[in-house]
RNA sequence: GCCCUGGUGGUGGAAUUGGUAGACACGCAGGACUUAAAAUCCUGUGAUCAGCAAUGGUCGUGCGGGUUCAAGUCCCGCCCGGGGCACCA
């Protein structure tokens, strides 16, 4: 996107990027080993990302053994006893003995075994926007028209790569509970993977034309089939203009057209019901005298499940809204569970007008509706995932090439030493002709025959973490012996908008690499933590709808306005400058007019990501510059806990860099020079001392280095108080502070006389001696308010405590006129009196 | 809409296990030093009521209920912010 913005090459800015990162982070003192450095775009790395698509494309997952294997031997399975015992996971439809399959050409077999690679080719519909003559994110599409250029989108099949992460979604769901990664994460990955079990049910239409007889529908309740009132298609199913009565035709045709400028998102989020009715009737399996109207709904989406749903309104609230919504009649078979306003998803009920079913209990009623489907041969119970296969193939510029030769409409792997295959040189960035990625345009590349799209940016990040361990490889991706001797990623740090796409496709590609014995673990990470994320404060413009003019954020009045990220630097506030917009995006703005307010075009505000796409962006590079490289690690640890996001804001970072100078101050005089002394410690301060590493080191340890950051103030503080400058306190202090200001530490351990590095100082072990209590100050309340402390040994009886409490002045004042009712005595720890 | 997550003073946040809500820092106010400023230091700072004051009372952790001797923390129902929802990765 930015190289078509701006004509610059991805290679160049990439690298300008890279420079300015590292550069940044040398300046914050993270401690990098940059002789493992790696670039996903570098062809000595690509060549293996390349390598390991290759053997993804070469396999396929054996659900005997639940591994993925070389899909050679399943070629030798199928020729010795067709594929009986391995049922396609691409099309289930596919069915063929060793004779059949001896018997297809070269051709129709490479097809077939297309539907087993983990790597393969198959289509799928994307958002196309036909004036761009590129395929646009659902992010990029705005109310059916594109961010940029406010060009029309719809839905358009491609072909595309795939990688069949499917069939590993009981692998991923099992290796959860091997790994150390927060609930939250565990239950998004288990959702966004979101098996369930349920059956898919065989109906029977009647239809005008009464080509199409009958359609599956996938239900995770097949137990309320007798409360089915409608039943709802996905409109993008190809048999639904045949399903359509005359007179419902015209209208069915608008609702598809209107469903096709949607995106998934949008769908999924509209609140409004939409719908249409086909005209056709569905019947129910087990009561042909029940005719089912059957409809057409965007909320029914074509790639989960068979893109059919049965309605049951009494226990599922969309469908009782939709039945609401168009007036269809609804039949209660859970009896008072259901009060007639709202659906109950129950699964206690005994069931009721129901047939055969009633008396059952709705837990009994699923296999009892299960076997006898199955006896009739309309139904099976069935495992549902909603996860899709990962589309791994993007119709863009720069990108890993596909090790890909098209040779006769057959897709053939490129040999291992034609690798790497390296990203030619083009001429624009622009996308190539009929949806084609910009290779497309090279006549040299496609006479080869060569793929003509690219890989996602996923795919270099899937595995980059095994590179790390033996980046400068050159016969393999990373020496078994260096992946062993490392092992997993001990700690990763990431965010949890990582968690259904990064997250998940590392596990996967480490899944696949240890079934063909590439690696001796299963999964990348052992323990994940998910640090927040620093938002950034946005600004947009608001285009109105299919023109070209921007409507001040205060003037918007009903109008339909599309809403585009500027950005925040060519915003002052909240005031854009409208001559700046005008030449940004290489002139894309060019010819935008503008409705102001007061003179000026004010900008809508929002806290989000920090992001490249949203324009957001702000550099750390000026705080260091002003506070230096420990102010600022200090402050982005004292902001708040690792895992809260929140807007950038450098408010308070002065008190962050008072600390540090207040610190220097214990141990430097400006005009005095060194001023600490050999002196031994008093008890106290020692205690102070103690006190703060038991702190930090227990912050620390639970990575809460907010509080830590202030425990070294306290201590800091208290130290001044004490005119405590002796070098042992000192030395303690700045071996914890290393990590936390480790340019100060080191300066400062200088300044103590050492010729060493603070950095060989051991970190020393807590002394109880200190710190361990002889005593406790109770709490004591009186019914549950706070009314006074009390201080006892630790060792005394709870007699002894209840006498001192009940003689103490505070309570006797308390207890004057109102009885007594109960003293407690809670966990050792507070006291209470009901009066 | 669905999944995840959060909501505490003027602000960022603390309270680790249901047990003294507001640590620490910013900001603000007053003061010291200074010709002045910067820097530094000291004092105060949730709201409200009573009191000259010391002090004391009441209220208070998004909203409404509940459990408990005791709720920021647990339960039920809402509201609002953030992340994700399959071509950003």
């Amino acid at each position: 996107q930015y190289a078509i913005e701006t004509g610059q090459h991805p290679a160049t800015t990439t690298e300008k990027n890279i420079a300015t990162f590292k550069n940044q982070l040398d300046k914050i003192g993270f401690c990098y080993d940059w002789s493992r450095e790696i670039k996903t775009s570098d062809p000595e790395y690509y060549r293996w990302t390349q390598w390991i698509f290759l053997q993804l494309f070469g396999s396929y997952f054996d659900r005997q053994t639940q591994k993925a294997a070389p899909i050679a031997g399943l070629e030798k399975l199928f020729a010795t006893e067709g594929n009986h015992h391995h049922p396609c996971p691409g099309d289930d439809r596919i069915h063929f003995s060793a004779a059949e399959w001896k018997a297809y050409t070269d051709k129709e077999q490479q097809e077939i075994l297309m539907h087993y690679r983990l790597a393969y080719c198959g289509y799928g519909e994307v958002n196309w926007c036909e004036a761009l003559g590129t395929v646009l994110a659902n992010d990029e599409v705005i109310n059916g028209v594109s961010e940029r250029g406010g060009h029309p989108v719809e839905k358009k099949t491609l072909r595309q790569w795939y990688l069949r992460i499917t069939q590993y979604a009981d692998r991923l769901l099992e290796g959860l509970e091997t790994v150390e990664f927060s609930d939250a994460m565990k239950e998004m990955q288990t959702n966004w993977i979101g098996k369930s079990t349920g059956a898919e049910i065989e109906f029977q239409l009647i239809s005008e034309q009464n080509t199409v007889k009958s359609f599956t529908a996938y239900t995770t309740r097949p137990d309320t089939i007798m409360g089915v009132d409608f039943c709802v298609l996905a409109p993008e199913l190809s048999y639904i203009l045949d399903i359509s009565s005359t007179e419902q035709k015209p209208a069915v045709e608008k609702y598809i057209a209107y469903v096709k400028s949607r995106s998934e998102r949008e769908r999924m989020a509209e609140k409004r019901i939409t719908g249409c009715f086909t005209g056709a009737f569905a019947v129910n399996p087990f009561d042909s005298s029940k005719k089912i109207p059957v409809y057409i709904s965007e909320y029914v989406l074509a790639g989960y499940g068979t893109g059919a749903i049965m309605a049951v309104p009494c226990g599922d609230e969309r469908d009782y809204k939709f039945a609401q919504f168009f007036e269809i009649p609804i039949t209660n078979i859970i009896g008072a569970f259901f009060d007639g306003e709202n659906a109950n998803p129950t699964k206690e009920a005994v069931l009721e007008n129901s047939g055969f079913l009633d008396g059952l209990p709705m837990r009994k009623a699923m296999t009892v509706v299960i076997d006898r489907l199955m006896e009739m041969g309309i139904g099976k119970k069935k495992v549902n995932y909603r996860m899709r296969d990962a589309a791994f193939s993007r119709q863009r510029y720069w990108g890993e090439p596909f090790p890909i030769v098209w040779k006769d409409g057959a897709a053939t792997a490129l040999t291992e030493n034609q690798l790497p295959l390296i990203l030619p040189e083009v001429d624009k960035y622009g996308p190539g002709p009929h949806g084609e990625g910009p290779l497309a345009n090279i006549t040299d590349w496609t006479a080869r025959g060569l793929e003509t799209s690219t890989m996602p940016g996923y795919a270099g990040s899937s595995w980059y973490f095994l590179r790390y361990m033996d980046p400068n490889n050159d016969t393999v991706f990373c020496d078994k012996k260096a992946s062993d001797y490392w092992n997993q990623v001990d700690l990763y740090i990431g965010g949890t908008e990582h968690a259904v796409g990064h997250l998940l496709y590392s596990r996967l590609w480490t899944k696949i690499l240890f079934d063909l014995g590439f690696l001796s673990f299963q999964e990348p990470f052992k323990r994940l933590v998910n640090q927040g994320m620093i938002q950034g404060s946005s600004r947009f413009v608001y285009r109105v709808h299919g023109t070209q003019e921007f409507i001040s954020a205060g003037l918007i009045s009903g109008q339909q306005v599309d809403r585009i990220h500027v950005d925040v630097n060519m915003v002052d506030g909240v005031e854009l400058d409208t001559a700046a917009f005008k030449k940004w995006k290489n002139g894309e703005f060019e010819k935008a007019s503008f409705v102001l307010e007061n003179g000026k075009y004010i900008c809508g505000v929002e806290v989000e990501k920090m992001s490249k796409s949203k324009f957001n962006t702000v550099n750390p590079d000026i705080l260091v510059e002003r506070f230096g490289a420990d102010t600022f690690r200090m402050y982005e640890m004292f902001l708040g806990p690792v895992e809260q996001s929140k807007p950038w804001d450098t408010k308070g970072i002065e008190g962050v860099h008072r600390f540090l100078k207040k610190l220097w101050r214990l141990f430097f005089d400006d005009l005095k020079g060194p001023i600490w002394n050999a002196d031994a410690p008093t008890p106290e301060e020692l205690k102070v001392l103690h006190k703060t590493i038991q702190k930090i080191e227990s912050d620390t340890e639970r990575f809460s280095f907010n509080t830590a950051v202030s425990a070294f103030m306290v201590c800091v503080n208290d130290l001044t108080d004490l005119k405590c400058n002796k070098k042992e306190i000192l030395e303690q202090l700045l071996i914890m502070l290393t990590p936390y200001a480790p340019h100060v530490a080191e300066e400062l351990w200088q300044v103590l006389g050492h010729s060493s590095s603070v950095l060989d100082a051991s970190f020393p072990s807590f002394e109880q001696k200190y710190t361990k209590e002889s005593s406790k100050n109770y709490p004591v309340s009186i019914n549950g308010k706070m009314r006074t402390n009390l201080e006892f040994p630790l060792d005394a009886s709870p007699e002894a405590v209840e006498q001192a409490v009940l003689n103490n002045e505070v309570v006797k004042k308390w207890l004057a006129d109102k009885p007594m009712k109960k003293f407690i005595f809670v966990k050792g720890k507070m006291i209470n009196i009901v009066i």
